[in-house]
DNA sequence: ATGTCC
């Protein structure tokens, strides 16, 4: 789709009208900068546009301001989809369901940390496993890993990977209800034994970071986040066995589609209604992959404040601000304006983090003022942010907002233009210390490739999906 | 994102 087909509504609010395509039930509706706009591929205005040719869809299909091609659906989307006469589909959640970023907020500050950042940042790489088909010293039993996918982070706290006060922290605290591992597959099972408490690759790591600038200072005062103070991020996903689960579902749903006479405009869109058979498979799959997710930042949590007890001393404090998930489907209820009643939604969030509003009474009750703590992060030498939901998200993107910076370059052509070394010694001289397990990582996620996320989360600011709180820049960085 | 092609 040409830039040309896109209708200006507001300074940040472009849509892609209905009659581009016959299919389409709803507008498509991006926000975006002028500039970005220009950023944005045309084939991912094409998939927004296919996202609202599905089944239905409520309102709009909405892209975050980072939106970027994806697997049918864009990164960055977020499509509601009515829990009685519409579709549920795994492209719209992703293959690294549960993919999602933690904050831990420490008593340390940012001096504490100055001049050791490699020899920190060693200590939780050799604490973390990292790295494509990296495996952990857990390594479960069929019986033990159905405990898991069906508890998630409670099931971490309860076999001794962090505390209690961890779970009120978690989107969903920390576990899906309706996971039912009898869904697993052996093979997805084979992948996650082995994979708990792992980071994996790609834009997957562990970040040293420290606050640099306080946007909010009440909304930061309840998060509990002080200038110069130290952070560690955490952003990882469900690893082979969400990828797994996300495969074979993909299959199942192909045939779903055909045989419920979905007229798909990209064979990538594969779903199912709501209420059959598939569609309740897929979702509750989707659970226990979303479940280990959460249980994996959990362990990775327990190991990271190890290695803060062991290299500085024992005292020292890690505490979890919040966990989001990124890739995710959920099944919630939304009023979209006065008129209308509450209604319910299977909200797919793909590149897109839920950014509920204050008062919603999902949010922990210390950040019910406040509204939900949403985490952005940036790139490993740029800044990351922590944002609030707000009541206009509530009402526009069905309390959504943006994800990260965004790619604007593919993995392949980052890796042809930059060099791992080179990447990591101008990271260096920058005070910004990154170890990864191959220089070609370093080179997939060098900064250059990615947009300015400064902009991006500015965009989502005075759009107002969501509402800056807090900016942290990062100090030390393990990759995959 | 991913035992980067069963």
């Amino acid at each position: 789709m040409k830039k040309d087909n896109l209708e200006r509504k507001d300074e940040y609010i472009w849509e892609i009208p209905k009659e581009y395509k016959g299919c389409m039930s709803v507008p498509g509706r991006l926000y975006l900068s002028e500039k970005l706009v220009d950023v944005v591929e045309e084939d991912t205005y094409e998939q927004i546009a296919n996202v609202a040719c599905l089944p239905g869809i409520k309102n709009y299909s909405l892209a975050m301001p980072e939106a970027h091609l994806g697997y049918g659906f864009p990164i960055g989307g977020v499509a509601a989809l009515d829990r009685d006469e519409g579709v549920i589909s795994p492209g719209g959640v992703g293959f690294d369901i549960n993919c999602g970023v933690r904050l831990l907020k420490t008593n340390l500050k940012k001096e504490d940390v100055k001049g050791k950042e490699k020899e920190l940042i060693e200590n939780l790489f050799n604490k973390v496993p990292s790295g494509v088909g990296s495996e952990s010293k857990l390594n479960l039993s069929n019986s033990e890993l159905d405990i898991l996918v069906e508890n998630g982070a409670q099931w971490a706290v309860e076999n001794g990977y962090g505390k209690e006060s961890d779970i009120k922290f978690c989107e969903e605290n920390g576990k899906m209800q309706q996971a039912d591992s009898s869904l697993i597959s052996k093979k997805a099972k084979g992948r996650g034994k082995s994979q708990v408490g792992t980071l994996g690759s790609g834009n997957h790591f562990l970040e040293v970071q420290y606050i640099d600038e306080i946007f909010d200072e009440e909304a930061a005062k309840t998060f509990g986040l002080n200038e110069d103070y130290v952070t560690v991020m955490i952003h990882t996903g469900s690893r082979g066995f969400g990828h797994q689960v996300c495969t074979e579902h993909v299959n199942e749903m192909e045939k779903a589609a055909k045989k419920y006479g979905i007229d798909l405009p990209d064979k990538q869109l594969a779903c199912a209604p709501s209420g059959t058979k598939e569609a309740e498979d897929y979702f509750k799959a989707m659970c226990c992959a979303a479940n280990y997710a959460w249980a994996n930042r959990q362990v990775i949590t327990s190991w990271t404040r190890e290695a803060f007890h062991d290299f500085f001393d024992s005292e020292i404090k890690l505490d979890l601000v919040y966990d989001v998930a990124h890739n995710v489907a959920k099944e919630e209820t939304h009023k979209i304006n006065k008129k209308e009643s509450k209604k319910d939604y299977f909200v797919h969030r793909k590149g897109a983090t839920r950014a509920f509003g204050p008062g919603h009474s999902s949010i922990p009750k210390k950040y019910q003022k406040t509204g939900q703590p949403a985490l952005i992060p940036g790139n490993m030498g740029d800044s990351s942010f922590i944002v609030k939901g707000t009541e206009y998200a509530m009402e526009n993107t069905f309390g959504s907002t943006c994800h990260g910076a965004g790619r604007k370059m593919s993995r392949k052509k980052a890796k042809g233009k930059y060099w791992g070394g080179t990447v990591q010694k101008e990271l260096s001289e920058k005070g910004i210390y990154v170890k990864a397990t191959h220089g070609s990582v370093i080179a997939e996620e060098a900064p250059g490739a990615y947009k300015n996320p400064t902009e991006v989360v500015d965009v989502a600011h005075n759009a107002g999906i969501s509402e800056k709180v807090g900016r942290l820049q990062p100090m030390a960085v393990a990759k995959g």
